[in-house]
DNA sequence: GCGCGATTGTTGGAAGTCAAACTTGTTGGG
DNA sequence: CCCAACAAGTTTGACTTCCAACAATCGCGC
Protein backbone atom coordinates (compact mmCIF):
# COMPACT_ATOMS: atom_id res chain seq x y z
CA UNK A 1 0.00 0.00 0.00
CA UNK A 2 2.87 2.46 -0.75
CA UNK A 3 0.26 4.92 -2.22
CA UNK A 4 1.66 7.94 -3.63
CA UNK A 5 0.62 8.81 -7.31
CA UNK A 6 2.87 10.78 -8.20
CA UNK A 7 2.18 14.70 -9.19
CA UNK A 8 -1.13 13.90 -10.71
CA UNK A 9 -1.31 17.30 -12.27
CA UNK A 10 0.22 20.55 -11.78
CA UNK A 11 2.87 21.04 -14.79
CA UNK A 12 5.69 23.16 -13.78
CA UNK A 13 4.87 26.07 -15.58
CA UNK A 14 7.37 27.79 -17.63
CA UNK A 15 9.79 24.66 -17.02
CA UNK A 16 11.02 23.91 -20.22
CA UNK A 17 9.68 26.49 -22.16
CA UNK A 18 12.32 28.81 -23.25
CA UNK A 19 14.58 25.91 -25.01
CA UNK A 20 15.17 27.29 -28.29
CA UNK A 21 14.44 24.43 -29.52
CA UNK A 22 17.06 22.80 -31.64
CA UNK A 23 15.09 20.64 -34.15
CA UNK A 24 12.95 22.57 -36.55
CA UNK A 25 12.90 20.03 -38.99
CA UNK A 26 10.25 18.73 -36.92
CA UNK A 27 6.85 21.15 -37.26
CA UNK A 28 5.49 18.80 -34.49
CA UNK A 29 6.96 19.94 -31.25
CA UNK A 30 5.58 19.27 -28.35
CA UNK A 31 3.95 22.49 -26.73
CA UNK A 32 5.46 23.31 -23.13
CA UNK A 33 1.67 23.54 -21.76
CA UNK A 34 -0.50 21.09 -21.76
CA UNK A 35 -4.09 21.91 -23.21
CA UNK A 36 -6.63 20.13 -20.81
CA UNK A 37 -9.76 20.51 -23.07
CA UNK A 38 -13.22 20.08 -21.40
CA UNK A 39 -11.73 18.60 -18.45
CA UNK A 40 -11.05 21.02 -16.01
CA UNK A 41 -14.82 22.02 -15.89
CA UNK A 42 -16.13 18.48 -15.20
CA UNK A 43 -17.27 17.48 -11.76
CA UNK A 44 -15.65 14.09 -11.86
CA UNK A 45 -12.49 15.23 -13.61
CA UNK A 46 -12.13 17.41 -10.38
CA UNK A 47 -13.14 15.26 -7.65
CA UNK A 48 -10.77 12.52 -8.54
CA UNK A 49 -7.99 14.85 -8.59
CA UNK A 50 -9.45 16.46 -5.14
CA UNK A 51 -9.67 13.07 -3.82
CA UNK A 52 -6.00 12.06 -4.81
CA UNK A 53 -4.47 14.97 -3.24
CA UNK A 54 -6.62 13.92 0.34
CA UNK A 55 -5.62 10.47 0.21
CA UNK A 56 -2.05 10.77 -0.88
CA UNK A 57 -1.62 12.65 2.32
CA UNK A 58 -3.52 10.16 4.46
CA UNK A 59 -1.03 7.73 3.14
CA UNK A 60 1.97 10.18 4.04
CA UNK A 61 0.43 10.55 7.54
CA UNK A 62 -0.49 7.35 7.85
CA UNK A 63 3.21 5.91 6.73
CA UNK A 64 5.06 3.88 9.62
CA UNK A 65 1.64 2.04 10.41
CA UNK A 66 1.52 0.97 7.16
CA UNK A 67 -2.46 1.00 6.64
CA UNK A 68 -4.45 2.34 3.50
CA UNK A 69 -7.61 4.79 4.38
CA UNK A 70 -9.77 1.94 2.76
CA UNK A 71 -8.57 -0.39 5.78
CA UNK A 72 -8.77 2.15 8.08
CA UNK A 73 -12.58 2.90 7.09
CA UNK A 74 -13.05 -1.29 7.92
CA UNK A 75 -11.50 -0.83 11.18
CA UNK A 76 -13.13 2.38 12.02
CA UNK A 77 -16.72 0.48 10.71
CA UNK A 78 -15.68 -3.05 12.99
CA UNK A 79 -14.94 -1.08 16.15
CA UNK A 80 -18.39 1.06 15.64
CA UNK A 81 -20.18 -2.19 14.58
CA UNK A 82 -18.82 -5.32 16.91
CA UNK A 83 -20.32 -8.39 14.93
CA UNK A 84 -20.58 -6.82 11.70
CA UNK A 85 -20.89 -8.94 8.89
CA UNK A 86 -18.58 -9.29 6.00
CA UNK A 87 -21.56 -8.66 3.70
CA UNK A 88 -22.66 -5.83 5.32
CA UNK A 89 -19.41 -4.54 6.02
CA UNK A 90 -18.60 -4.58 1.98
CA UNK A 91 -21.55 -2.56 1.32
CA UNK A 92 -20.73 -0.27 3.82
CA UNK A 93 -17.16 0.64 2.69
CA UNK A 94 -18.35 -0.13 -1.03
CA UNK A 95 -16.41 -2.98 -2.20
CA UNK A 96 -17.04 -6.04 -3.27
CA UNK A 97 -18.20 -9.12 -1.02
CA UNK A 98 -15.27 -11.05 -2.38
CA UNK A 99 -13.22 -8.70 -2.42
CA UNK A 100 -13.05 -8.18 1.35
CA UNK A 101 -12.04 -11.72 1.94
CA UNK A 102 -8.10 -11.58 0.97
CA UNK A 103 -8.64 -7.99 3.06
CA UNK A 104 -9.98 -9.55 6.07
CA UNK A 105 -7.55 -12.60 6.10
CA UNK A 106 -4.52 -10.01 6.04
CA UNK A 107 -6.37 -8.05 8.97
CA UNK A 108 -7.05 -11.08 10.89
CA UNK A 109 -3.05 -12.84 10.48
CA UNK A 110 -1.99 -9.02 11.08
CA UNK A 111 -3.92 -9.54 14.82
CA UNK A 112 -6.00 -6.38 14.09
CA UNK A 113 -9.32 -8.21 13.82
CA UNK A 114 -10.70 -11.37 13.87
CA UNK A 115 -13.85 -13.77 12.25
CA UNK A 116 -15.97 -15.39 14.69
CA UNK A 117 -19.19 -17.29 14.11
CA UNK A 118 -21.82 -15.34 13.61
CA UNK A 119 -25.28 -15.38 14.75
CA UNK A 120 -26.26 -17.70 11.49
CA UNK A 121 -23.85 -20.47 10.39
CA UNK A 122 -22.72 -18.63 7.27
CA UNK A 123 -22.66 -15.57 8.92
CA UNK A 124 -18.89 -14.11 9.98
CA UNK A 125 -18.98 -11.31 12.82
CA UNK A 126 -16.07 -9.36 12.97
CA UNK A 127 -14.83 -7.73 15.78
CA UNK A 128 -11.34 -5.82 16.71
CA UNK A 129 -8.91 -7.70 18.44
CA UNK A 130 -7.08 -5.68 21.91
CA UNK A 131 -4.73 -5.06 19.78
CA UNK A 132 -6.88 -3.67 17.04
CA UNK A 133 -8.09 -1.22 19.26
CA UNK A 134 -5.42 0.16 20.43
CA UNK A 135 -4.42 0.12 16.55
CA UNK A 136 -7.76 2.15 15.50
CA UNK A 137 -7.12 4.85 18.74
CA UNK A 138 -3.41 5.68 17.44
CA UNK A 139 -4.70 6.17 13.58
CA UNK A 140 -7.88 8.09 14.97
CA UNK A 141 -5.02 10.60 16.48
CA UNK A 142 -3.15 10.43 13.45
CA UNK A 143 -6.99 11.25 11.03
CA UNK A 144 -7.05 13.89 13.36
CA UNK A 145 -3.75 16.03 12.02
CA UNK A 146 -4.60 15.13 8.58
CA UNK A 147 -7.59 16.29 8.40
CA UNK A 148 -6.49 19.70 10.16
CA UNK A 149 -4.54 20.32 7.36
CA UNK A 150 -7.20 20.03 5.24
CA UNK A 151 -9.79 21.62 6.97
CA UNK A 152 -7.71 24.63 7.14
CA UNK A 153 -7.20 25.65 3.88
CA UNK A 154 -10.97 26.19 4.29
CA UNK A 155 -13.43 28.29 6.32
CA UNK A 156 -15.70 26.43 8.59
CA UNK A 157 -18.73 27.69 6.43
CA UNK A 158 -16.80 26.56 3.19
CA UNK A 159 -16.20 23.34 5.16
CA UNK A 160 -20.05 22.98 6.10
CA UNK A 161 -21.02 23.62 2.51
CA UNK A 162 -18.53 21.53 0.96
CA UNK A 163 -19.49 18.63 2.97
CA UNK A 164 -22.89 19.56 2.43
CA UNK A 165 -22.94 19.72 -1.68
CA UNK A 166 -20.80 16.11 -1.61
CA UNK A 167 -23.68 14.57 0.07
CA UNK A 168 -25.77 15.78 -1.79
CA UNK A 169 -23.86 14.60 -5.05
CA UNK A 170 -23.54 11.08 -3.98
CA UNK A 171 -26.97 10.72 -2.64
CA UNK B 1 -20.66 -0.60 -6.09
CA UNK B 2 -24.50 -0.37 -5.50
CA UNK B 3 -24.71 3.35 -3.46
CA UNK B 4 -25.63 2.10 -0.31
CA UNK B 5 -24.49 4.48 3.07
CA UNK B 6 -28.26 5.75 3.73
CA UNK B 7 -28.15 8.24 6.21
CA UNK B 8 -25.40 7.28 8.85
CA UNK B 9 -28.54 7.84 11.23
CA UNK B 10 -32.02 8.06 10.95
CA UNK B 11 -33.04 4.33 12.01
CA UNK B 12 -36.44 3.42 11.36
CA UNK B 13 -36.48 2.74 15.16
CA UNK B 14 -38.82 -0.67 15.85
CA UNK B 15 -37.76 -1.94 12.46
CA UNK B 16 -36.33 -5.07 13.66
CA UNK B 17 -36.53 -4.40 17.22
CA UNK B 18 -40.01 -6.18 17.15
CA UNK B 19 -38.78 -9.78 15.76
CA UNK B 20 -39.44 -11.48 18.80
CA UNK B 21 -35.72 -13.01 17.88
CA UNK B 22 -36.05 -16.59 17.38
CA UNK B 23 -32.68 -16.90 18.93
CA UNK B 24 -31.97 -15.15 22.27
CA UNK B 25 -29.00 -17.44 22.89
CA UNK B 26 -27.10 -15.13 20.83
CA UNK B 27 -27.09 -11.49 22.03
CA UNK B 28 -25.21 -9.97 19.56
CA UNK B 29 -27.73 -9.52 17.11
CA UNK B 30 -26.92 -7.42 14.21
CA UNK B 31 -28.55 -3.67 14.82
CA UNK B 32 -30.62 -2.38 11.57
CA UNK B 33 -28.52 0.35 10.80
CA UNK B 34 -24.94 0.81 10.91
CA UNK B 35 -22.76 3.30 12.45
CA UNK B 36 -20.73 5.11 10.57
CA UNK B 37 -17.76 6.18 13.50
CA UNK B 38 -16.14 9.23 12.57
CA UNK B 39 -15.99 8.49 8.97
CA UNK B 40 -19.07 10.80 7.74
CA UNK B 41 -16.72 13.60 8.78
CA UNK B 42 -13.78 13.08 6.81
CA UNK B 43 -13.19 14.80 3.41
CA UNK B 44 -11.23 12.06 2.27
CA UNK B 45 -14.75 9.45 2.76
CA UNK B 46 -17.06 12.19 1.58
CA UNK B 47 -14.77 13.11 -1.65
CA UNK B 48 -14.44 9.21 -1.97
CA UNK B 49 -18.09 8.76 -2.07
CA UNK B 50 -18.91 11.87 -4.51
CA UNK B 51 -16.54 10.12 -6.80
CA UNK B 52 -17.79 7.10 -6.87
CA UNK B 53 -21.76 8.39 -7.85
CA UNK B 54 -20.28 10.75 -10.46
CA UNK B 55 -18.17 7.85 -11.84
CA UNK B 56 -21.08 5.54 -11.66
CA UNK B 57 -23.39 7.57 -13.52
CA UNK B 58 -20.15 8.58 -16.56
CA UNK B 59 -19.90 4.66 -16.76
CA UNK B 60 -23.36 4.56 -16.94
CA UNK B 61 -23.99 7.14 -19.74
CA UNK B 62 -21.27 5.80 -21.48
CA UNK B 63 -22.48 2.02 -21.52
CA UNK B 64 -22.68 1.35 -24.86
CA UNK B 65 -19.52 3.17 -25.58
CA UNK B 66 -18.15 0.94 -23.92
CA UNK B 67 -15.54 3.19 -22.50
CA UNK B 68 -14.32 4.53 -19.12
CA UNK B 69 -13.63 7.67 -17.46
CA UNK B 70 -10.15 7.83 -17.63
CA UNK B 71 -9.85 6.74 -21.15
CA UNK B 72 -12.05 9.37 -22.01
CA UNK B 73 -9.75 11.71 -20.43
CA UNK B 74 -7.17 10.05 -22.61
CA UNK B 75 -8.81 10.92 -26.21
CA UNK B 76 -9.77 14.60 -24.61
CA UNK B 77 -6.24 15.37 -23.94
CA UNK B 78 -5.19 13.34 -26.99
CA UNK B 79 -7.55 15.30 -28.75
CA UNK B 80 -6.61 18.74 -27.34
CA UNK B 81 -3.01 18.27 -27.82
CA UNK B 82 -2.06 16.08 -30.95
CA UNK B 83 1.71 14.42 -31.02
CA UNK B 84 1.91 14.57 -27.20
CA UNK B 85 4.48 11.84 -26.00
CA UNK B 86 2.76 9.02 -23.79
CA UNK B 87 4.99 9.99 -20.78
CA UNK B 88 3.68 13.06 -21.49
CA UNK B 89 0.08 11.71 -20.98
CA UNK B 90 0.67 9.66 -18.14
CA UNK B 91 1.81 12.42 -16.14
CA UNK B 92 -1.39 14.18 -17.18
CA UNK B 93 -3.92 11.72 -16.47
CA UNK B 94 -2.10 10.53 -13.14
CA UNK B 95 -0.99 6.93 -14.36
CA UNK B 96 2.13 5.10 -14.22
CA UNK B 97 4.44 5.45 -17.46
CA UNK B 98 4.08 2.02 -17.51
CA UNK B 99 0.33 1.84 -17.23
CA UNK B 100 -0.16 3.64 -20.44
CA UNK B 101 1.45 0.75 -22.86
CA UNK B 102 -1.63 -1.95 -22.74
CA UNK B 103 -3.85 0.38 -22.86
CA UNK B 104 -2.83 2.31 -25.71
CA UNK B 105 -2.46 -1.24 -27.26
CA UNK B 106 -5.86 -1.24 -26.70
CA UNK B 107 -7.56 2.25 -28.10
CA UNK B 108 -4.54 1.19 -30.67
CA UNK B 109 -6.46 -1.71 -31.93
CA UNK B 110 -9.83 -0.47 -31.32
CA UNK B 111 -8.72 2.05 -34.20
CA UNK B 112 -9.51 5.45 -32.01
CA UNK B 113 -5.68 6.67 -32.05
CA UNK B 114 -2.62 5.48 -33.35
CA UNK B 115 0.92 5.70 -32.07
CA UNK B 116 3.30 7.86 -34.76
CA UNK B 117 6.98 7.95 -34.05
CA UNK B 118 7.89 11.53 -32.29
CA UNK B 119 10.22 14.46 -33.19
CA UNK B 120 12.61 11.91 -31.22
CA UNK B 121 13.59 8.32 -31.89
CA UNK B 122 12.39 7.49 -28.33
CA UNK B 123 8.91 9.15 -28.38
CA UNK B 124 5.62 8.15 -29.24
CA UNK B 125 3.58 10.75 -30.37
CA UNK B 126 -0.30 10.35 -29.69
CA UNK B 127 -2.64 11.31 -32.19
CA UNK B 128 -6.19 10.65 -32.64
CA UNK B 129 -7.36 8.88 -36.25
CA UNK B 130 -10.33 9.97 -38.08
CA UNK B 131 -12.51 7.41 -36.04
CA UNK B 132 -11.48 8.69 -32.94
CA UNK B 133 -12.28 12.11 -33.53
CA UNK B 134 -15.50 10.93 -34.73
CA UNK B 135 -16.12 8.94 -31.37
CA UNK B 136 -14.99 11.89 -28.91
CA UNK B 137 -17.23 14.38 -30.62
CA UNK B 138 -19.86 11.91 -29.38
CA UNK B 139 -18.78 11.47 -26.25
CA UNK B 140 -18.20 15.04 -25.61
CA UNK B 141 -22.42 15.38 -26.17
CA UNK B 142 -22.86 12.75 -23.43
CA UNK B 143 -20.54 14.33 -21.09
CA UNK B 144 -22.45 16.80 -21.60
CA UNK B 145 -25.75 15.40 -20.76
CA UNK B 146 -24.16 13.63 -17.61
CA UNK B 147 -22.35 16.50 -16.29
CA UNK B 148 -25.92 18.05 -16.40
CA UNK B 149 -27.50 15.62 -14.73
CA UNK B 150 -25.19 16.77 -11.54
CA UNK B 151 -24.73 20.27 -12.00
CA UNK B 152 -28.66 20.61 -11.48
CA UNK B 153 -28.28 19.23 -8.15
CA UNK B 154 -25.80 22.81 -7.59
CA UNK B 155 -26.79 26.34 -7.86
CA UNK B 156 -24.56 27.91 -10.07
CA UNK B 157 -22.32 29.71 -7.47
CA UNK B 158 -22.46 26.71 -5.55
CA UNK B 159 -20.82 24.47 -8.62
CA UNK B 160 -18.36 27.47 -8.77
CA UNK B 161 -17.29 27.43 -5.26
CA UNK B 162 -17.50 23.52 -5.17
CA UNK B 163 -15.22 23.55 -8.23
CA UNK B 164 -13.08 26.53 -6.43
CA UNK B 165 -12.60 24.83 -3.27
CA UNK B 166 -12.24 21.31 -5.33
CA UNK B 167 -9.05 22.96 -6.85
CA UNK B 168 -8.07 24.66 -3.62
CA UNK B 169 -7.50 20.93 -2.41
CA UNK B 170 -5.78 19.50 -4.96
CA UNK B 171 -3.29 22.53 -5.33
C1' DG C 1 34.06 13.93 -30.01
C1' DC C 2 32.92 10.88 -26.04
C1' DG C 3 30.90 9.11 -22.31
C1' DC C 4 27.86 9.14 -18.53
C1' DG C 5 23.52 10.43 -16.64
C1' DA C 6 18.73 11.29 -17.88
C1' DT C 7 14.57 10.16 -20.57
C1' DT C 8 11.28 7.08 -23.27
C1' DG C 9 8.80 3.23 -23.93
C1' DT C 10 8.54 -1.47 -22.51
C1' DT C 11 8.42 -5.87 -19.70
C1' DG C 12 7.57 -8.59 -15.59
C1' DG C 13 5.99 -9.08 -11.05
C1' DA C 14 2.68 -7.87 -7.06
C1' DA C 15 -1.55 -5.96 -5.23
C1' DG C 16 -6.37 -4.54 -5.42
C1' DT C 17 -10.67 -4.87 -7.50
C1' DC C 18 -14.94 -6.83 -9.81
C1' DA C 19 -18.10 -10.34 -11.66
C1' DA C 20 -19.52 -15.02 -12.14
C1' DA C 21 -19.68 -19.56 -10.35
C1' DC C 22 -19.64 -22.60 -6.36
C1' DT C 23 -20.55 -24.36 -1.33
C1' DT C 24 -22.91 -24.31 2.57
C1' DG C 25 -26.95 -22.70 5.27
C1' DT C 26 -31.45 -20.76 5.85
C1' DT C 27 -36.32 -19.97 4.88
C1' DG C 28 -40.86 -19.94 3.11
C1' DG C 29 -44.69 -21.93 0.13
C1' DG C 30 -46.91 -26.17 -1.28
C1' DC D 1 -42.11 -32.08 5.69
C1' DC D 2 -39.67 -30.76 1.41
C1' DC D 3 -37.68 -28.44 -1.89
C1' DA D 4 -36.88 -24.32 -4.39
C1' DA D 5 -35.34 -19.63 -3.84
C1' DC D 6 -32.32 -16.91 -1.44
C1' DA D 7 -28.11 -15.43 1.38
C1' DA D 8 -23.05 -15.54 3.20
C1' DG D 9 -18.62 -16.51 2.36
C1' DT D 10 -15.25 -18.19 -0.82
C1' DT D 11 -12.77 -19.33 -5.29
C1' DT D 12 -11.37 -18.20 -9.82
C1' DG D 13 -10.26 -15.36 -13.80
C1' DA D 14 -9.92 -10.92 -15.96
C1' DC D 15 -8.59 -5.91 -15.47
C1' DT D 16 -6.21 -2.11 -13.80
C1' DT D 17 -2.74 -0.22 -11.50
C1' DC D 18 1.90 0.34 -9.40
C1' DC D 19 6.96 -0.37 -9.08
C1' DA D 20 11.51 -1.92 -10.41
C1' DA D 21 14.45 -3.16 -14.02
C1' DC D 22 15.73 -2.83 -18.84
C1' DA D 23 17.25 -1.34 -23.78
C1' DA D 24 17.50 2.28 -26.85
C1' DT D 25 18.26 6.97 -27.35
C1' DC D 26 19.45 11.62 -26.25
C1' DG D 27 22.16 15.53 -24.49
C1' DC D 28 25.44 17.83 -21.78
C1' DG D 29 30.06 18.53 -19.83
C1' DC D 30 34.70 17.77 -20.35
Amino acid sequence: MLRNDPETERLPAGANGARARTRASNERRQPAELKHGVLPGLLGYQLRLAQLAVFRDFDQTMQDLGISPGRVGMLVLVGANPGLSQSRLALAVGLDRSTLVPVLDALERRGLLERRSGPDRRTNGLWLTVGGKRFLASVKRRIARHEQRFLELLTAAERDQLLKMLARLSA
